[in-house]
DNA sequence: TATGTTTTGGTTACCGATAACACGAATGGT
DNA sequence: ACCATTCGTGTTATCGGTAACCAAAACATA
């Protein structure tokens, strides 16, 4: 069963034509008789070729790779961004290399470098933050780079995001329009989810600009923040600052299970205490109560990703400058806030 | 910015050394002194050379590739099989390129062929049931295939997987041992979701075996069922058969669904209706009562996959035949039955 | 010092496709 | 019937690395 590997060669021989006929039945190229190229699909099928993308993209230096790194691959936000990206960017023929790189900058880089060694056509990076090499060896890869889930300040090229600190300013807002002014926040207790960072720092500067207590941070784990860790983060705030009016959870899953914790305790979501997440996870619209979060509209950033990405390369020769699309999230009030 | 690509030649050049001494320069070879190597070293990273595979892995004939197809991206289970897969593949330098299906055999067969473009050294395919054309492109290969999640009758090479009817056999057992026999599945209403449509003919089958009657299935829509589709369909099911004692879910998801439903209608569980689910998904540990479900080990299958595709790879001379691994899975008894 | 061995680095051909160019045959307009 | 296009196909060189082979230098041993 272990042939080696048939090659345009062999199709060529069985089929009396040359290597190159051959290769132009396979494209679009009209310069071959439709017959012949019925023929030779026929026979190439029949031998159980399979063309040779590894050859053709050295030739072409064309790869139809675009890079993808995200923090983590089971995290359902990132995969719907990856899937709506991957989705649209398969209809132009083109095929997503996808990396994760757990949380972690330094773990960035080094998968970075190797995506790069691939030779993608376009790269896309999950957030705004990176280590100087990294940004360095983006710079100088002569090829699209879009930073999304983020709107950094020193863009490398291109962008596509929304800014978290915002998201967090305009929950903050909700809630004190509610009449909520003893707020507290729960998220990762390390900068690795540069992210979740953002959320946090987004709130603390949100408080401070309204004059109110910023000091109830609950840290509840390396990042990501599971659902058990926000239930024990909860757990935590409930018995430091027991008069905490609301609380803004890094995600949706930490305020799930935060919500569950209440639920074990008695406290009454949103009487005693009110939760708020953010990513608009189908639990946040199902559980019981609903959670009131941010909708990032994850989907939306890959496909505009790609409608970017396709635009850049389709117009390389025009010199395109650095775009920008930022996203526009909405604050879903449901249930729980 | 838009420099040209740099290759080996540009960093001989700037070396003084042939291109030959810049390649052994970037591998274990040993015939290169310290001395040279860390110049040219140097010399790469200042010029901004970055290696390309592209060109490598035509001339070795090794891509370092290993492809995967699965369902769904957005599927927290597929994604921790992928996540350990990836990982422990990577520790040997491999890279991992996935595609997803969309719970499509016709889809698959396109991506299988796409990816076979790519030379990967070995494919993971999810699920033992592919269209045949996928079916003699896989066997044509050449290359280590392995099934997983599912243990098929029929296997075209490896596996790494578990019976989907067994699990729902072992969870029969579990509720008619608690007393309860009248007992309902919900699923996906069409065979798109093969593990799906296994599980629901292990459900039918078990129940029959057991002389008890099948016939309250309920369909949920087009796969994969969510959270709110289960919800819709436990209304349904409520509705339908309201003297139902137990219900199977296709998944977690769709059980956690039927629970929120339960709890809007005043429904308890489980006093008043037993729910158990499949996947042992976060959410089922969590929720307000726990949910009873299966742990088929998704992260165990990944790394069982990567370790069999490395030493099938290892071996490759001493032409091992094909292997076969069985993950055994867990009925996580819980709250909810 | 002479000879054998190891180390280090260079030369050439090649992986499997395709761009560029070439050329004979078919087609068409007058 | 003649010359200009267009069409269909072949030939050659090439993409950027590396296997295989080779040669000079460095080192070791008698």
């Amino acid at each position: 069963m272990q042939h080696s590997a048939k090659t345009m060669k062999d199709v060529a021989l069985a089929a009396g034509v040359s290597v190159m006929t051959v290769s132009r039945a396979f494209k679009q190229d009209t310069s071959v008789s439709e017959a012949t190229r019925a023929r030779i699909r026929t026979i190439a099928e029949d031998l159980g070729y399979v063309f040779d993308s590894t050859a053709a993209n050295l030739r072409t230096q064309k790869t139809n790779f675009v890079a993808v790194t995200i923090p983590s691959i089971n995290n359902a936000n990132f995969a719907d961004t990856v899937g709506a990206l991957s989705d649209r960017l398969a209809q132009a023929g083109m095929q997503v290399l996808l990396g994760h790189s757990g949380y972690d900058v330094a773990q960035e880089e080094v998968l970075v470098e190797q995506l790069l060694r691939r030779r993608p056509e376009a790269i896309v990076v999950t957030g705004g933050r990176h280590t100087e090499r990294t940004r360095k060896m983006l710079l100088n890869a002569g090829i699209p780079v879009v930073e999304t889930w983020d709107l950094p300040d020193d863009p490398i090229d291109h962008v596509v995001g929304f800014s978290n600190a915002a998201t967090m300013a305009g929950m903050v807002d909700y809630l004190v329009g509610k009449g909520l002014s003893r707020l507290a926040f729960i998220g990762g207790d390390t900068d690795g989810d540069t992210r979740g960072a953002d959320r946090r720092r987004g709130f603390v500067a949100a408080m401070q600009a309204r004059n109110l207590d910023a000091s109830r941070l609950i840290g509840a784990g390396k990042p990501p923040i599971s659902m058990r860790e926000g239930a024990s983060a909860m757990g935590q705030l409930l018995n430091d600052f027991p008069d905490t009016q609301a609380v803004i959870c890094v995600s949706d899953l930490s305020a799930f299970g935060a919500l569950t914790e209440c639920q074990r305790r008695g406290v009454r979501v949103p009487q005693d205490i009110a939760i708020a997440g953010f990513g608009a996870y189908e639990i946040a619209g199902i559980s019981h109560p609903t959670i009131t979060t941010i909708n990032p509209h994850p989907r939306l950033i890959g496909t505009q990703t790609a409608e970017l990405i396709l635009q850049v390369l389709d117009a390389a020769n025009t010199r395109l400058g650095p775009q920008r699309r930022e996203i526009h999230w909405d604050l879903q009030g449901a249930e729980s806030a």
